[in-house]
RNA sequence: GGGCGGUUAGCUCAGCACGGGAGAGCGCUUGCCUUACAAGCAAGAUGUCACAGGUUCAAAUCCUGUACCGCCCA
């Protein structure tokens, strides 16, 4: 805010006049600066980083939400904080979006060529590639700016040619003809894990094919009639009697007339379809296998845009694959070689990318070997060098890397990571860090200089991902920031990428730093609708993030997810819930209000302590400890709920409601001395409240803490004296000598007597601002003194004109309450509903007979007795007594209200 | 087919690793513009802790099984 802090402050909180100011002070400060020169332990995140085109979606707000208040936290527990912020060059999707514009332009990627289509990406990349960064400052996120990186970046792509040769070197990365998971509309190989499988109905063609030399037909069931061009076997179960007589044997393939032959593998199932399969090893994943087993012959019949190709019979050539299934099913049937389609579900895979159907597709591709790498990626998760939290997650990943197959990393694209692998004239390949140590490997091997291609396809991003705990961090130069900060202290992200990112990370970290690339993975859930749907654009349920804080603050948004980040469960949202925080937020702002208001003489040299301090003083300061070690400990578990509806509990149900309306009195007294020790311990518990706060609400709570600044209001800074701003302020500390226990047990008491009044009146139906006298029994001296020093507080809590003190003496006309410790009567001079006060009463008197039947039935029990430890039937012996004499008076005032009926 | 998670108030969820008087927020009902806040204050109602067994003196919590919902993998 322009005006200055002293003037009056708006009865309602405004992000909109905080949030930019204090994000610009706060890079401007640079207090997101870590320094490897510094004495303090590292605290280190890696960001997952988003994809260079994206822009901030809820998902993403969740999980740098939850990093950001770890590194906010852990710099005000001193420690040397760095979270690395960046971004991922997403081949795919960038290239996709580059070419979309091209095409409205009229051109194409062909069009422009390889290198000025990348300028064309790079241009794009330098004017809107920081979107989701910007977008990632309105969150409050305060990230190491200066240490910002790019997948793509030279020192990013240098590890990446380092990782690559390094591998091939060892065997690790092999070149290899096999079937892929093919694109037909990018084009491009994709891995396993970018294959979405999804279930559809289809049919299930029942194809009759003749026996060679014979009269006999073999019918066999397929979902993919088109690959029959493609057939190089049949295969039947060796111990399927129908079939026994046929293997050996050759059938003729129809339509293309190709002898096949009949072969005996387990892979067909006697009980599925007919029981014979046709082999097309070329184009199914399971078919490559029976092939090879089988020495089968391998057809490949599709081109890269899955049109058949020059391997079929001319009619079918240039047909696509939808337009060939209908097609050969015509033929097939003219040919009465159709017998029977039988409906059936079936999976099919999809491109995550491109959203079509996959065609298993018979290349030459780049892996790695995985398998290898696996090894350790396992036992250092098995032996808890890296540990994910919830710990079940554990399992699916072993499942994965248990049974992992070799990872295709190569791309045909052109924005990403050139391969760099070199080929000389004959085919050889040379696989090194640079073109001219490819030349110089050349010289050598041909012994003359020859001319080099440079394999012209690009590495899986996620290659580069993998490597981003280091790779970030100046790897592979040895400097200072690797040596302090690797391994890193935490990994957040959801679960949806353990195996495109996580699993990889561990994998690589292991192999090239020799150390697992982080201690902990933190696995937050996903966001979804208020219904548990996912959030799609498609569906239209999206919460934009950015809308959120435009409509409620970041505050708001970052206390939302946090109160619902519980462990292991996906967050639902919506908008109610999160502008019931946004209330939460501005209550925190008019309690400050309220305070500031009542400022005026406020000493900061004063701090009361231990004997000054009044009962309301020793119980706020009581509770305000048991919140700091609360949030501390939730905090550190990564429980991060636990933390925000403590911080919630804390400041609205006890600060606001209790100890603010305690002080009142004082605070519009006389007593100098009383105002000056309440007006600091009213700032004390705010700053410190604010401190835990901040970690997630980082505006308001500096907002806050620059405004009680101005008054001389100040917090302990973790480095010097005075914090400057609340970022660099030292986060609370549990004091055990500010827990007062009698203090504790005083003021809850006084609460229960205020709460049992208040009820009382509301029965009565007392205006809130009708004073009135009640009559208090009490049980016993003790009850007895507490009331009598804090006569003051619950005349004023309860509005009361008055208390009177009774031994026996109850009165007559009066309606009654029975808490712990004390009998409550409001006097009532008109008449009041008898029948349903006694109502009320004996509703009561029900619940409190059934508890004491409960214990009752317990303290005879001789094998309680015997068997349950001893605090805890001393526990049902005083329950029992409690239970007792309330009932007892309970049944006293039952009477009474029949005698006036 | 294999694996994982869930089932607690009308709704969203804590509580369960370590068993001992069922909680929060939202919503709902009633009354209040009480000089921090109506984005507020006060009072109030609401539960076969999915079901069935078992262990135990004692089970929302531990064990076994069943049902339903969701996710991942093949």
């Amino acid at each position: 805010m322009s005006e200055n802090p002293k003037t009056e402050m708006d009865k309602v909180y405004d992000p909109t006049k905080v949030e930019e100011k204090w994000y610009k002070k706060w890079v401007e400060k640079g207090y997101y600066k870590s320094s490897s020169s510094s004495d303090k332990p590292p605290f280190t995140i890696v960001i997952p980083p988003p994809n260079v085109t994206g822009s901030l979606h809820i998902g993403h707000a969740l999980n740098n939400i939850l990093q950001d208040i770890l590194i906010r936290y852990k710099r005000m527990k001193g420690f040397d904080a760095l979270w690395v912020p960046g971004t991922d060059h997403a081949g795919i999707a960038t290239q996709m979006m580059v070419e979309r514009e091209l095409e409205k332009e009229g051109t194409s990627r062909t069009d422009l060529g390889r290198s000025v289509f990348l300028e064309r990406v790079w241009q794009w990349k330098e004017e809107s590639g920081d979107t989701i960064t910007r977008q990632l400052r309105r969150l409050g996120a305060l990230p190491n700016w200066d240490k910002e990186r790019f997948t793509m970046d030279e020192g990013l792509s240098n590890a990446v040619r380092k990782v690559f040769v390094d591998l091939y070197d060892q065997d690790l990365i092999y070149k290899d003809k096999r079937l892929v998971n093919w694109d037909p509309k990018l084009c491009t190989a994709i891995s396993d894990l970018e294959v979405e499988q999804r279930e559809a109905k289809g049919n299930l063609w029942h194809l009759k094919y003749p026996i060679e030399d014979s009269n006999e037909f073999i019918t066999v069931a397929t979902t993919r009639p088109e690959t029959m061009l493609g057939d190089t076997g049949v295969a039947v179960h060796p111990q399927d009697e129908r079939y026994k007589h046929l293997v050996g044997k050759n059938a003729i393939l129809p339509l293309v007339g190709r002898k096949i032959p009949i072969v005996a593998d387990e892979y067909s199932d006697p009980e599925k379809g007919t029981g014979a399969v046709k082999i097309t090893p070329a184009h199914d994943f399971n078919d490559f296998e029976v092939g090879q087993r089988q020495n089968l012959e391998m057809i490949n019949i599709f081109d890269s845009t899955a049109h058949l190709n020059d391997n079929v019979p001319e009619v079918y050539r240039g047909l696509d694959r939808f337009e060939a299934r209908k097609r050969i099913i015509e033929d097939m049937e003219g040919q009465g070689l159709l017998e029977e389609i039988e409906d059936t579900v079936h999976t099919v895979p999809y491109g995550d990318r491109s959203g079509v159907i996959i065609e298993p597709w018979l290349t030459d591709q780049w892996y790695v070997d995985a398998k290898m790498l696996a090894v350790e990626a396992i036992s250092c998760v098995e032996d808890g060098r890296v540990k994910f939290i919830p710990k079940y997650w554990e399992r699916t990943y072993f499942e994965w890397l248990r049974n992992i197959e070799p990872w295709c990393i190569s791309r045909q694209l052109w924005w990403g990571h050139q391969i760099p692998a070199w080929y000389g004239p004959d085919g050889h390949v040379f696989v090194k860090l640079s073109e001219e140590e490819a030349l110089q490997a050349s010289k050598e091997h041909y012994g003359e200089d020859v001319d080099l291609v440079r394999d012209p396809d690009v590495l899986d991003t996620w290659f580069s991902s993998g490597l981003w705990p280091f790779s970030t961090l100046g790897w592979p130069e040895v400097n200072p920031d690797l040596e302090k900060y690797y391994p890193t202290s935490v990994l957040v992200t959801g679960f949806d990428i353990i195996f495109f990112w996580v699993a990889r990370m561990i994998m690589q970290g292991i192999k090239f730093m020799g150390d697992v690339p982080f201690k902990e993975v933190y696995i937050h859930g996903l966001i979804r609708d208020e219904k548990g749907q996912k959030m799609s654009k498609t569906k239209g349920n999206v919460i934009d993030p950015l809308e959120v804080i435009d409509e409620y603050g970041a505050d708001a948004m970052r206390f939302s997810l946090t109160a619902l980040a519980t462990q292991g469960r996906d967050i639902k949202l919506s908008m109610p819930v999160i502008q019931g925080y946004r209330n939460f937020i501005n209550k925190i702002w008019n309690a400050s209000r309220f305070i500031i208001m009542n400022l005026e003489g406020y000493k900061a040299d004063l701090i009361p302590s231990g004997e000054e301090l009044s009962t309301s003083d020793k119980w706020i300061l009581t509770k305000l400890n048991r919140t700091i070690r609360e949030v501390e400990q939730s905090i550190e578990g990564y429980e991060f709920d636990k933390a925000a509806s403590s911080i919630y509990q804390f400041f609205w149900a006890e600060y606001c409601d209790w100890y603010l309306e305690l002080v009142k009195p004082v605070l519009y007294g006389e007593n100098e001395g009383d105002k000056q020790r309440t007006r600091s311990v009213l700032v004390k518990v705010l700053t410190t409240a604010l401190g835990l706060l901040h970690p997630i609400a980082p505006f308001v709570s500096e907002e806050l803490y620059q405004r009680l600044k101005s008054f001389g209001v100040h917090i302990k800074g973790v480095d010097d004296e005075i914090a400057d701003s609340i970022v660099v302020s030292a986060f609370p500390e549990f004091n055990e000598g500010e827990v007062y226990k009698d203090a504790e047990d005083e003021v809850e008491f006084i609460k229960d007597i205020v709460v049992a009044i208040r009820g009382l009146r509301a029965i009565v139906g007392l205006h809130p601002s009708e004073r009135v006298s009640v009559i208090l029994l009490p049980d016993n001296d003790i009850v007895q003194n507490y009331i009598t020093s804090n006569k003051g507080s619950i005349i004023n809590l309860a509005s009361l004109s008055g208390i009177e003190l009774v031994e026996s003496d109850k009165p007559e006309k009066a309606i009654a309450q029975v808490i712990s410790g004390v009998e409550v009567f409001l006097p009532i001079e008109g008449l009041i509903d008898i029948k349903k006060e006694s109502q009320r009463i004996k509703k009561e008197l029900g619940k409190i007979t059934k508890d004491l039947e409960q214990t009752e039935k317990k303290l005879s029990d001789s094998k309680f007795l015997d068997r349950a430890p001893e605090d805890v039937v001393e526990k049902e012996k005083e329950k029992f007594e409690e239970f007792s004499t309330q009932k007892k008076k309970l049944e006293e005032v039952l009477s009474k209200l029949d005698e006036i009926q």
